[in-house]
RNA sequence: GCAGAGGUACCCGAGUGGUCAAAGGGGGUGGGCUCAAGUCCCACUGCAGAAUGCUUCGCAGGUUCGAAUCCUGUCCUCUGCACCA
């Protein structure tokens, strides 16, 4: 419809414009460096596509899963057609946003509710989001309940109303009818009752949908001279028409229940109706008068018949639809709010519906060996135009009927567009097949389990999630295909904002032109505020601009790293560069090709092990669609360490490569450009976007490396804070460190804690007796430190746990096997002395050198005491 | 009204019971390199402090030895649905 209206602006064929815009979306696409497979390429608009959609609709009119019916329809005025309930929101179009008025029409429609229960049921077992689940839930809108009988007294007649609530039966004191409902009609005709309700249904009838819902606060209803009786009582109740009852729900018949339904308590107010309460909200005792209605579950009182009082919830309806199917007056029932789909549309580019409409035969549908119809191409469009040219081109309509051979006239609605996307993903399995829709093999094999990650706007929630869903069982049942939901996963993409004016008074957000200027309603000066990114608000940034500048890569980058897919993100130019610096950066590495020319260097078991532990930690990320943790770890993780490994030692040229190679594959998803020139760079002569990326099992000993210099790092951050402090207190600038690492015993302590730890010792309850009979305890001399060091390391303070708890598995590990903490910090001494601007370092093991400043005794295991001089 | 998501430092944003004063980025500050600029590097960025203590994850309570995290209430924001019987 957008390409239609686009057409009618500019004079031309909404044909050209549709393919205009593919060609430059696919522009975009292909320079974004997104690796679709081309070759299946498709458009919906094409007649090789939507003459299987034509195809598949006369499947379906085979399967009677099709179906012409005049009905209340939406109407926009300004798209000038019909549109689906799923296409209306808040009574306006979904597209327009104008206001849609009800009309009658011919139209065909799919039976989308023969499907209802799958629907539902199925949702169980595909991975959507929480919200979609629920708004579809919400949407197919399922509720059990009792369709009760109300006999109408003196005639023949009765009224079925559909409840959810029949533990409410007792209290019903009146029924209301739809105004539309037939049985209004024959009720009042030739009574006096007649002219009001005409009235009345007239006013109903008058007003939009829109204006009726906002009435709807006034609550008003006329009586129709009747009365209806309660199945299970027996006593006489009145009959009203009530503007509040929707004739396309239920039954369009309320049993009303003034005690425990809000809506019925002002309409019985309004007319002075009796209002009966007749559930309880505290079990046991009568009913609170409250001036409202009581509406959640209770217990039963006041029943006029035995064995219900007390019942509650649950039980209690179940009791009342057995007596009520027992007595055949009533039965429990499912109503769904989902409605069939109404696929006509009164609008030209669009899939023809394939049917052709003879005098004699009535609707004939087109022989499959005539397929396809095709849409005209010498049709004019022009502004201001309305109604559909389909209707008008002779050449078009006029037919010879297929079964009887009459001149006859051809169908001119064409398909809603959403029935294009409801089967696309299975032709991609199949693209080029021009035979059948695709090949059954085919689509079963691509599609086992469903599309495997879905990704799209929450907006699609419930028009083409469903659809999609429901087409795919459907076609199922026409023999296309064993898949029974496509998507087996689904992730809902965040929306763009970015800064928009605004006015706070107002509560308006204005075009972006206005920006910094007043608000054209009420004179304040605008502020600024974030909102969806969108054309109305001219807030849009045009992502070739941002290539042009950047290059796709950077684009990439920021798209994937600034914000969490399924969170959304603000726009921002100042993000977008400094991911552009970083690309940078990355792509500068390559210069230690040709810096580094050692063959080996002191940082090589690390650096390799680093880049293991990243790879597989990368792998898992991107493997379960934690894109932005993968590209943390590939675009910046990488990086650091890489920078931090030269800065500490330096490596040597094979470790290098290797890293190099890795990284290169580590950098393909989220920057291929990047990556494959990265690739070539280094020498491989492969493509990475041919190359099967594998996870190298991890060396034992990675874990250990990696503890050891994370905890020199720890040591050096530490002794950047303490001389910053200490420097405020020294006479004279700081030249030595002095390091004592943790005395013999701490360590043999800290041993034993772990081994008991790992054995669920009770440190709470029998760490007490167990250190005081340990053999450091009976050196009094030490007693007091052994004890104070315990506590530390098996109870800790209020706020933190003891450190045997917080250790991480590779520091358990370094400690357990012997690791020698002063050999190690002694051999990066010369570079803590370079990193924090000393002159010398000194390390030893606390009580095997002078105790300077009495730093020994804040000595630990992994953290050594630290005194400058 | 109902349902869903959310409120974290100057900003964006990770984080579902202890290893959290809280990842990462932006911005800011200081330093290195440089004639200079930064498509470069390092450090700092809650308060105090020789390694500790204090205050902090919308607000108010609660559970717990221990809470950004669990529970209750409350305020606000966003999204969807809506006289649905």
């Amino acid at each position: 419809m957008p390409a239609e209206n686009a057409a009618m602006k500019i004079g031309g064929h909404p044909h050209d414009v549709t393919w205009s815009n593919i060609e430059s979306i696919r522009e975009d696409l292909i320079r974004m460096g997104f690796s679709y497979d081309w070759r299946r390429e498709l458009a919906t608009s094409d007649s090789t596509y939507y003459h299987w959609n034509q195809w598949i609709f006369l499947k379906f009119h085979e399967m009677e899963l099709v179906e012409r019916r005049t009905a209340p329809t939406n109407w926009c005025d300004t798209c000038d057609t019909v549109l689906a309930n799923e296409q209306v929101k808040n009574n306006r179009c979904w597209r327009c946003n104008e206001e849609v008025r009800q009309k009658q029409f011919p139209s065909w429609w799919l039976k989308m509710t023969k499907y209802t229960d799958q629907l539902l049921d199925d949702l169980e077992n595909i991975e959507f989001p929480d919200n979609v689940k629920t708004m579809q839930r919400n949407w197919i809108g399922r509720s059990h309940g009792a369709e009760i009988n109300f006999p109408i007294i003196d005639t023949e007649e009765e009224i079925k109303a559909f409840t959810t609530r029949p533990d409410t039966i007792f209290g019903v004191t009146f029924v209301t009818l739809a105004p539309e409902h037939p049985l209004c009609e024959s009720l009042v005709s030739g009574t006096k009752f007649e002219n009001d309700f005409r009235k009345f249904a007239e006013e109903c009838n008058k007003m939009s949908e829109f204006d009726r819902i906002n009435m709807l606060r006034d609550k008003k209803g006329v009586f129709l001279g009747r009365y209806a009786e309660n199945p299970l009582t027996g006593d006489q109740i009145p009959i009203y028409a009530g503007n509040f009852v929707v004739a396309s729900y239920g039954t369009g018949a309320v049993m009303a229940v003034p005690g425990h339904d809000q809506r019925d308590h002002d309409f019985a107010k309004k007319y002075d109706l009796p209002i009966v309460q007749v559930l309880s909200e505290e079990e046991g005792k009568e009913p609170k008068v409250t001036g409202r209605a009581f509406e959640g579950l209770g217990w039963m009182v006041n029943s006029p018949k035995s064995r219900f009082d007390g019942l509650y919830g649950d039980e209690a309806k179940t009791a009342v639809i057995n007596a009520l199917e027992k007595e055949g007056k009533g039965k429990g029932t499912i109503q769904d709010r989902l409605k069939d789909w109404l696929l006509s549309r009164q609008r030209f580019w669009g899939t023809p519906i394939p049917i052709i409409h003879c005098e004699e035969c009535g609707p004939v549908p087109v022989p499959e060996n005539d397929l396809p119809v095709e849409l005209p191409l010498d049709v004019v469009f022009k502004e201001g135009q309305s109604g559909n040219p389909l209707a008008s081109h002779e050449e078009f309509v006029n037919v010879i009927c297929p079964k009887c051979g009459i001149p006859a006239k051809r169908e001119t609605d064409t398909m809603d567009t959403f029935y294009d996307s409801s089967w696309y993903f299975l032709r991609f399995t199949d693209a080029l097949n021009d035979s059948v829709p695709f090949d059954k093999i085919k689509a079963d094999y691509w599609m086992k389990g469903g599309v495997d990650l879905y990704i799209g706007g929450i907006e699609h929630a419930i028009m083409h999630l469903l659809y999609a869903r429901f087409f795919t069982k459907a076609l199922r049942d026409v023999g296309l295909n064993d898949v029974s939901e496509p998507f087996s996963r689904l992730v809902c993409q965040g929306m763009v904002n970015a800064p928009t004016p605004y006015c706070v008074d107002c509560n308006v957000e204005f075009h972006v032109d206005l920006d910094g200027q007043k608000c054209p309603s009420c004179d304040v000066k605008l502020t600024s505020r974030s909102a969806k990114m969108s054309k109305s608000l001219g807030n849009t940034v045009s992502p070739e601009i941002m290539i042009t500048r950047f290059g796709a890569d950077t684009v990439r980058l920021f798209i994937l790293f600034a914000a969490n897919p399924e969170a959304g993100m603000e726009w921002s130019d100042s993000a977008l560069e400094s991911n552009h610096r970083q690309m940078h950066q990355i792509f500068g590495c390559l210069k230690f090709l040709d810096l580094i020319t050692d063959d080996v260097g002191s940082m090589d078991t690390w650096l390799s092990a680093k880049a293991r532990m990243n790879f597989s930690k990368w792998n898992d990320a991107m493997n379960d669609v934690r894109i932005r943790e993968g590209v943390m770890i590939s675009h910046f993780d990488m990086l650091s360490d890489l920078q931090w490994a030269i800065r500490r030692g330096g490596i040597g040229r094979n470790t290098l490569l290797i890293y190099m190679k890795k990284w290169g594959q580590m950098l393909y998803p989220a920057t291929p450009h990047l990556a494959e020139e990265w690739n070539q760079i280094i020498g491989q002569n492969t493509l990475l976007a041919e190359t099967v990326i594998i996870d190298d099992s991890e060396n034992n000993n990675d874990i250990v490396t990696l503890a050891a210099e994370s905890t020199l790092r720890n040591l050096i951050d530490n002794t950047r804070n303490v001389k910053g402090l200490a420097e405020r207190h020294a006479n004279s600038p700081l030249t030595k460190l002095v390091i004592q690492t943790s005395p013999k015993w701490k360590i043999q302590l800290m041993i034993e804690a772990i081994e008991l730890h790992a054995q669920n010792f009770d440190f709470m309850r029998e760490g007490q007796s167990f250190i005081q009979s340990h053999s450091l305890f009976q050196d009094d001399a030490k007693r007091g430190d052994v004890m104070q060091y315990w506590r530390m390391l098996t109870i800790g303070s209020k706020k933190s746990r003891g450190r045997v708890f917080t250790l991480t598995e590779g520091e358990r590990i370094l400690i357990t096997s012997g690791f020698d903490e002063a050999e190690y910090i002694v051999k990066a001494s010369e570079f803590i002395s370079e990193t924090i601007d000393v002159h010398s370092v000194a390390v030893y093991a606390a009580g095997n050198g002078e105790d300077i400043a009495g730093k020994a005794k804040f000595a630990i295991p992994l953290q050594p005491g630290l005194a400058f001089l």
